[in-house]
DNA sequence: GCGGCATGAACCTACTCGGG
DNA sequence: CCCGAGTAGGTTCATGCCGC
């Protein structure tokens, strides 16, 4: 399917806007998934972070301790196997609350997520952690610093955790993170405002929050990078990511990344190629700034507090104003086969539009889903009236079909039917010694007593009182007719009342909760019916 | 060809940490 | 000091692989 863009995924159909469809009508034989020309897998997974990605102390213990006697009572090593770089210290463990001595040839920098990536190459400077890489069993560490962590780390019982106790396999001992194949950029598992798919020219070691790439065949690593930094997979990683809660945070999984669209460069012209990787070239001389300004971020809270005049003192320029990147997406249009310029400023414009409409919705919804967690933060627990309005509310929207009532509903009026009027509170039951009563208790206080024509009606009647339908009500007279009545409206009831439960448990988990919910909800539901 | 095991992807949610 | 965005890390689900 070289060439051929081919869809997958259902999101897509529900949110895209219609550039996008104009976009794949167009040019989705010049496009490509992701998957097709490079490698995509997620970086090292450690399963104890603290004691996997220690954060280096070395340059701190060495000034807080300048005197050797005092450093070496300090942390129990020479302070000069420190200051030569041979071994670091690292503050790690629980809060990263402790600082020891690791020897330096274990550990290496990690990048550990795109939050600390300030330019479109990472480089060790962005490493504020360090991941630890010990491919040796412990008898081959004897008199190491490296062996003691390895044992504190038992002592800590960091390897009966899921992830440490699961890598261990044949040869491979539970602290073994090596191995790892590392890729030739970064793509980010979490993205909100930036686009930043940085080059890893030096073969750094990314954590699980971020994906390796690497182009297959003959693509060099800095074309396929200026091609994902384009604005065009921005677009494109919108439709095949997925939302995470109702906020503007997008979640890319591998699966996601592999099926994401881009340009195909195996279709391209040497030298459109060639375009596109100076305009990534320029574009790596400056730090990647967000694709939503600060006045636009800025924005909803402004106006919501009537302080729209301090929105103009914002900037107001974000990545879709960069030269540089006009340039890029200009040469990446080329390669989807648009050969006049005007006509490729046009496509630019729309597409610039669409993406800072785009991320504004985002902001907006964000920063309205924080607004709500705020005041129901405020005022601390919910009532359970309140809770149950709202899930009336949801129900009303979005699943109509559970407010269906007994009457009309399950009963055929066109039939015989007798009426009968059930007390509006009190707990029905059969009469226990006179068959064709049904009694309403409350305590042991009778509150009323209905006289039915025969049991079928009974069962029928107190079922319906226990959902709480009361006052005057009619049943089939018929007792075969009653029974499949009483049989169809208890299995609508059950299921409903197990979606109710349902709802009501993703709200709260407390119990005593719950059952109020619940009560409220019933009264409601037979009264909005 | 099939069952069991290993690996990896996807999903879920309580916690953490940094910024205002 | 408080709040919430971002994340850590477990669980669950899916797929692949290997020996019989």
């Amino acid at each position: 399917m070289t060439g051929r863009y081919y869809g997958g995924k259902w999101g897509v159909y529900l949110r895209a806007p219609d550039l996008w469809f104009e976009l794949l009508d167009r040019y989705g034989h010049r496009l490509v998934p992701l998957g097709e020309i490079a490698d995509v897998w997620r970086g090292t997974w450690g399963g104890k972070d603290c004691f996997f990605y220690p954060r280096d102390a070395s340059a701190e213990c060495l000034a807080a301790h300048p005197d050797p006697a005092d450093f070496e009572a300090q942390y129990g090593l020479p302070r000069a196997d420190v200051a030569s770089g041979r071994v670091k210290l690292v503050h790690c463990g629980e809060e990263r609350g402790e600082i020891r001595p690791i020897e330096a040839e274990y550990l290496e920098p990690e990048v550990h997520n795109l939050m600390e990536i300030r330019s479109f190459t990472v480089s060790p400077a962005d490493c504020s952690r360090m991941i630890l890489l010990v491919d040796k069993p412990k008898s081959d560490l004897k008199g190491t610093h490296v062996l003691h962590y390895i044992n504190w780390g038992e002592e800590q019982q960091y390897h009966q955790g899921a992830s440490c106790a699961g890598r261990v396999s044949g040869e491979r001992p539970w602290y073994d993170l090596t191995g790892h194949v590392r890729g030739a950029m970064f793509w980010s598992k979490i993205h909100k405002y930036r686009h930043i798919i940085p080059l890893n020219d030096q073969r750094l070691t990314g954590s699980n929050n971020l994906y390796d790439v690497l182009p297959k065949h003959e693509i060099g690593p800095s074309v396929l990078a200026a091609l994902l930094n384009s604005s065009l997979v921005v677009l494109s990683k919108f439709q095949y990511g997925r939302y995470a809660g109702t906020e503007g945070t997008l979640k890319t999984e591998v699966v996601d990344v592999n099926m994401t669209p881009v340009a195909d460069p195996g279709q391209a012209d040497p030298e459109v190629l060639l375009r596109l990787e100076q305009a990534f070239v320029r574009m790596r001389r400056r730090q990647p700034i967000s694709f939503l300004s600060e006045r636009t971020f800025s924005e909803p809270a402004l106006r919501e507090a009537g302080r729209e005049t301090e929105l103009n003192a914002l900037p107001n320029i974000c990545e879709l104003d960069m030269p540089d990147r006009r340039d890029l997406d200009d040469a990446v249009f080329e390669m989807l086969g648009v050969e006049s310029a005007q006509r490729r400023r046009e496509l630019i414009e729309e597409l610039y539009a669409c993406l800072r409409e785009l991320f504004e919705r985002n902001r907006v919804m964000e920063w309205r889903t924080n607004i709500n967690k705020r005041i129901a933060k405020r005022r601390g627990a919910a009532k359970p009236s309140e809770v149950a309005a709202e899930i009336l509310a949801e129900i009303k929207a979005k699943e109509p079909h559970l407010l269906q009532a007994y009457d009309p509903g399950f009963l055929d009026p066109s039939k015989p039917y007798d009426t009968y009027e059930l007390p509006s509170v009190g707990e029905p039951s059969q009469g226990p010694l006179a068959p064709h009563i049904v009694e309403f208790r409350r305590g042991k206080k009778l509150i009323g007593a209905v006289h039915t024509k025969n049991t079928a009606q009974d069962d029928l009647l107190v079922f319906l009182a226990r959902s709480g339908v009361r006052g005057l009500v009619r049943v089939p007279h018929d007792e075969e007719e009653c029974r499949r009545v009483y049989e169809r409206y208890s299995d609508f009831a059950g299921r409903r009342d197990e979606r109710l439960r349902k709802l009501i448990q993703d709200r709260t988990a407390d119990e005593e909760m719950q059952g109020r919910i619940s009560d409220i909800l019933t009264t409601l539901l037979t009264r909005s019916s």
